[in-house]
DNA sequence: CTGTAACTTGACTTTTCCGTACAGTTTGAG
DNA sequence: CTCAAACTGTACGGAAAAGTCAAGTTACAG
């Protein structure tokens, strides 16, 4: 299993303009050399994440993106959901028609229990992290990996 | 997120089989028509299957599937991972050259110890199932869950 | 005012993933 | 021996995702 890289790239976005300060914003080329991305990818990404209600835009020669809620705020959790949809939902199960009729709506289909149970799993890590727990970095100096025995 | 198709029909295919018995098998046609998927697809899904070692065909006409190990002893967290990789490998870090140097080598990247902690919580859940638990299925007919409270 | 630097939008191209088709090989029943 | 039923492998076409491009709008500095 894996992430679409819109959800991948939605919390890198995020996180670049949360270490920015509670009232600071960032440029898509700003954001594009930080990131190492392509300026119109990450103009992609922005504006999904301004029509989910995550940041606001400013336009003009000042211009830039902003958080419009404190970092602190913001689970992962809802960034991955609006950018991404749910691994398991109600449609899923219709679209198996099966010659089993175990498997469709009897309720007592196996791969259903455990689709929902690892989406639970994932759910509980990804709301208890916010963006702010990703933006602020231990900033780890490579001083400190490799000599901080001695001298 | 989302699985892939060939880790989904991966475990169904193998959960079919199971249902067959210890030493019995399915043929292509039979697996296809219990689980609604057309032959081809089947075929090719049983395909990696064999090569990933979790099935053992017989040719000929009657020929057919069967598990290479006791259905109580494949976890399914197996299969997924042999079937669609894993969502954080080692490569996953050396794809971004962002300008941050913190978010390459440095060891401090808050988005690699997220994605390693969804990592391990779908792990968890995985692990812990068997193709025989969701093998063997509460078989609930509707009548118990409509009028089991009277009559 | 004017020009530049920024955001905005839709369409386009490329890539990857899925499903299918088909031509082959094997095996056992009759 | 013959044939039908099964597996095997490769190759093709469509669909979805990912990334790119170009034309437009806005707003501030000077
Ligand atoms: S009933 Fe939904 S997957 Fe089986
Ligand atoms: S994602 Fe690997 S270092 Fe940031």
């Amino acid at each position: 299993m894996k992430f679409s890289t819109l959800e991948e790239f939605g919390i890198r976005c995020l996180v670049q303009i949360a270490r920015a300060g509670p009232s600071g914003a960032l440029t898509i080329p700003e954001i594009s050399e930080r990131e190492g991305l392509s300026e119109a990818n990450v103009a992609k990404v922005l504006r999904l994440l301004r029509q989910e209600g995550f940041v606001v835009a400013s336009r003009g020669k000042t211009g830039g993106y902003a958080l419009t809620r404190p970092a602190e705020e913001i689970r992962v959790g809802e960034v991955i959901h609006a950018l991404g949809g749910k691994l398991y939902d109600d449609e899923f199960c219709e679209r198996h028609s099966g010659g089993e009729e175990v498997c469709r709506h009897e309720g007592a289909c196996g791969i259903q229990a455990l689709w929902e149970e690892v989406q639970d799993a994932i759910d509980r890590v990804l709301n208890r992290k916010t963006i702010a727990d990703l933006a602020q970095t231990p900033l780890i100096r490579r001083e400190d990996l490799l000599g901080g025995r001695r001298s």
